[in-house]
DNA sequence: GCAATTTCGTACCGTTTCGTACATTTTTAG
DNA sequence: CTAAAAATGTACGAAACGGTACGAAATTGC
């Protein structure tokens, strides 16, 4: 940002961005609840202390990394639901471009931190809001593409419209917990981006 | 069942029913990680030895709370799915149903057991084979009864319809634990049924 | 070189965790 | 009335938990 003003003290060694990384990835795996400081420790390759400092407590971890993993999917997979032209095919990259998180090239989904694990954990406050912050984002994006390309479509048909691509979008996670194969949802997605167009088409 | 054959000791006075019940309500507010075997113990008013001899250990308590969750929709929800007539009026009522069970009379909405908060804690195999389950239940009732309304419908075009509304309800819980409202998600429910049976009749 | 400053991990604290051994209570069989 | 059988909770143990005080290490300013 700003130039550097040579700082005091020791340089500090610790790469908060991969760390919060493989904080992400372990929420992920694991929920909330079930991943230990201890666990976060090994996986970071940072001391209890460090994560302490660089980043609050446990709970204020975990909403850290529902903040880096909706950045992730701010970079990676909006993008395609937002380019321009034919709506169904923006639709479908963009379920592509999310399964492609989800999946995490691994063989067993980890599928998505907020969609998946937060409902879990949502009797913290901070948690439950973050999660609502979440919903109501993929809600209005939606929305807002789907006005784009359908400008003098009827407000309530427009926000069910949303509503359904976005519902389809949050039952993944759960689908991709269970065991469904990626090509399984790929499927899933592009049928239901075909259904939803022909749904703001309709008379 | 059978005729009692008069056991040999002391008579048991646990009511394993209500006990289960309130092991239910304790995990969909919590989770499964986050509920200790004192909490448990606290609220089905049984001591903990007590909770191992009834229901095994805290995995398989978990799990037995999964499969009394799904009694209870079937016996209150799935009669509404399965009833003849109408399809969207059956679709729109099912919904229903299953939302008075998520928001349990409560402001609080403690959501689905099994669509909420099992996908946070699926890397236990028995969990995840269970959430599995679920799904794969719902996905063929939905089917079963769209084929029933119309019969004469291609393969791919029902499995579809299956799976959108399927989704719905699994999107439903990730909702109710963000904090939406209970005629809110009513709402979008009869508007997924409305579209979904304009794709079973499209041309 | 020496003090001030910042980073970092070892070592520790009190609490909570899951799980069980064992004595106690309540019943039936004879 | 006594012995066997089954159910139940008290009390305990070892481990893991979240969180922090504190001293060692590494840098800058003078």
């Amino acid at each position: 940002m700003s130039d550097s003003p040579r700082k005091r003290g020791r340089p500090a060694t610790i790469d908060t961005k991969s760390a919060m990384h493989a904080m992400v990835e372990l929420f992920r795996d694991k929920g909330y609840a079930a991943v230990s400081l201890d666990d976060l420790s090994e996986a970071t390759g940072l001391s209890r202390p460090s994560l302490y400092r660089s980043f609050g407590n446990k709970l204020s971890m975990y909403v850290g990394a529902m903040n880096a993993f909706g950045e992730d999917v701010a970079e990676l997979a909006l993008p395609k639901l937002e380019a321009e032209g034919d709506l169904q095919t923006a639709l479908t990259d963009f379920f592509d471009a999310m399964l492609a998180i989800y999946y995490r090239d691994s063989d067993i989904a980890p599928g998505c931190l907020v969609f998946g694990t937060a409902p879990s954990h949502a009797d913290e406050d901070e948690i439950k809001s973050r999660l609502k912050f979440g919903i109501d984002q993929v809600d209005a994006r939606m929305r807002a593409r789907m006005k784009l390309s359908f400008p003098e479509c009827n407000t309530a048909r427009l926000t069910t419209a949303a509503h359904m691509a976005s519902n389809t979008l949050i039952a993944f996670s759960a689908r991709a917990k269970s065991g469904a194969t990626r090509s399984q949802l790929s499927a899933i997605g592009s049928e239901s981006a075909r259904t939803i167009v022909m749904l703001l088409r309709a008379d």
